[in-house]
DNA sequence: ATGCTATGATTGTTTATGATTGATTTTGAG
DNA sequence: CTCAAAATCAATCATAAACAATCATAGCAT
């Protein structure tokens, strides 16, 4: 039996009464420990130099932790509430202990924001939104494929992208898109950012397109992909019931969220 | 019974009461093992340049095993004010024009935040708070790395990240690390995040290491390098003037913010 | 013997601590 | 509010414990 306590340890014991306590005076450790109070400030004032606790008059209160680092401003302008439905319907397609991708996009944002109470998922993507709102959830496994980070969109194209995209599958990937046509399929504006899409489609086993009405017979730039190539078409109930009805004979299904 | 304990023998018996007990003094290991206080302090030193205890004046403390590490929105509120001035020194010394790579880390966070005023940099990380700090600003090409997120951390580490490192090279390479030592060199405490560390520090010419005094004459878990593998050294004032000297001896740049 | 290693004793030095003192901050009574 | 008492503090000093460095010795293998 010993009462050896050495000052590094009974500082961390100090330092552990006060992650307890919330607040710790020099009177209470002087007589906790059996020590001088000068020694007890001086115990106090270490501790202090090492950033773990706030020193006051007459002793110590633990360190307040502010908020978690801020995620970008997002440009969310239109369509706000029609998205945020789309999102929740298109979450609600995800089972637990899935896997799967999220492409860029304001809509796929929402999807993210609705993933929190799935359990044991992994996310794949290559949106800095995304990554922001999945970095603080538990039980979810996040992953980014990196790349060049293309400003107006703050989603990760190039080649570093397309490399990390060969070393990853998903269950299901969710991407958003520029226009959906019955003639000229799924369009895009900005070529580098349509190659990188389409290995994402390639990635996934199941690919499934949020875009609200807007983008319904809408046509841009840059072919995507066909139709047919995803398999389902999550959307709002502003949407031309033929376009639906001509997406459900090609065995597309759709979500009206 | 033979009292003839070889040193190694009794050196592992001091660790084997040293972990039951979390605690012990010289005092103590004399009268246990009948030998000399002199013998004994020399045991505890050699078990203590092995890493396996604490060393602290009157005997020995375990190794905190599990450390409860702090996440690095915890992390942010220490040293505050250090951290801010070695982000602008450290900042200081990036030149026009130049492409950068910086690490995980509050500290490094500061770096990336005086970067504002630099022109046409390039700059790749595996770290999310600095994608957020870089991603609005005009300029600067921002690359991620991507990999697998790590939660304390918001870094990328592993296959992905590493396989990413390949195709990325820099001028200057920004990193914090968890302890500076004389002895020990640069250390972290967590394998997974090392390995990708060390890859990081291959990707670029110069090695720059920005950590606060709290850092010196630490060491964690596992070795990150050798201490001349950093050219640069930033830190703060607080700093004991021997490690600075040692670092110069060393042909290490140091600068003190 | 010779050289090596572990050990213990001796030595000045360093560190941790507590007491003291005067300065500073907080408190509360008027 | 002001001002003085009380509490708390920083700075300094003294001391005892712990320390590093050095040297000498004993055991042991060659």
């Amino acid at each position: 039996m010993s009462d050896f306590v050495p000052t590094p340890e009974r500082q961390r014991q100090i330092f552990s009464l006060l992650t307890q306590q919330g607040r710790l005076s020099v009177a209470e450790i002087v007589t906790q420990f059996s020590i001088s109070e000068a020694t007890a400030r001086r115990d106090l004032d270490s501790l202090a130099s090492q950033g773990k606790v706030q020193r006051v008059h007459g002793g110590v209160i633990a360190i307040e932790q502010a908020p978690p680092e801020l995620s970008i401003l997002e440009r969310e302008n239109e369509q706000v509430a029609e998205k945020t439905r789309i999102g929740r319907a298109a979450a609600s397609l995800v089972g637990d202990n899935e896997s799967l991708f999220l492409g860029s996009g304001t809509t796929v944002v929402e999807v993210a924001r609705n993933l929190r109470d799935h359990k044991n998922l992994t996310v794949i993507t290559n949106s800095l939104p995304v990554l922001n709102i999945l970095a603080g959830i538990q039980g979810i496994t996040v992953i980014s494929l990196g790349g060049m980070l293309r400003e107006s969109e703050l989603s990760f194209i190039g080649h570093i992208t397309e490399q990390a995209l060969i070393e990853v599958h998903a269950d299901k990937v969710f991407m958003g898109t520029r226009g959906v046509s019955l003639e000229h399929g799924l369009t895009n504006d900005y070529l580098q950012e349509t190659l990188t899409d389409r290995a994402i489609m390639k990635s996934g086993r199941e690919v499934i397109i949020v875009a609200d009405h807007t983008k319904v017979n809408r046509v841009s730039m840059v072919l995507l992909a066909p139709l047919n190539s995803m398999h389902t078409f999550v959307t709002d109930p502003g949407v031309d019931k033929k376009f639906i009805q001509a997406l459900k004979q090609q065995e597309i299904q759709v979500v009206i969220a």
